[in-house]
DNA sequence: TTTGCGGCTGTAA
DNA sequence: CTTACAGCCGCAA
């Protein structure tokens, strides 16, 4: 039995964030060489749209030899966010993307448009 | 329990 | 450009 008595509502109370979460790998590793997806785009196509936070939350979690391409995720002012700033401005550069300011990209020019 | 912060986003001033 | 407020979730203090 549960250690609480009777007071727990029946089902899932909360989201699946599990479920969401793989949602999240998926639309990531959907993402084109050269393209840029926001956390807030990316969250509104797993079905959260208030997640974006979340999103960045999963991308920071991703084992170290991930394949999942989380450089190419960005802020939705075209912002590299990430701590690791260095690293995933390397990569996107590598791939054709123009960074600016070491830090800046064009989301007019990189936006993915699934 | 509350509070604060983080790979966020929008709106407003 | 900045600050502020409101939303959302997980985690540490």
């Amino acid at each position: 039995m549960s250690k609480k008595s009777g007071s727990e509502p029946p089902g899932p109370a909360r989201p699946d964030l599990d479920a969401l979460r793989q949602q999240l790998w998926q639309w990531v590793n959907a993402i084109p060489e050269g393209r840029v997806a926001t956390y807030g785009q990316l969250a509104k196509l797993a079905g959260a749209p208030a997640m974006s936070r979340f999103v960045g939350r999963v991308m920071s979690e991703l084992p170290k030899g991930t394949q999942l391409p989380w450089h190419r995720v960005i802020s939705g002012s075209g912002a590299i966010t990430n701590p690791n700033v260095t690293e995933q401005a390397r990569r996107l550069r590598a791939e054709g993307v123009l960074v600016s300011n070491g830090r800046r990209v064009s989301l007019a020019r990189y936006a993915w448009e699934p």
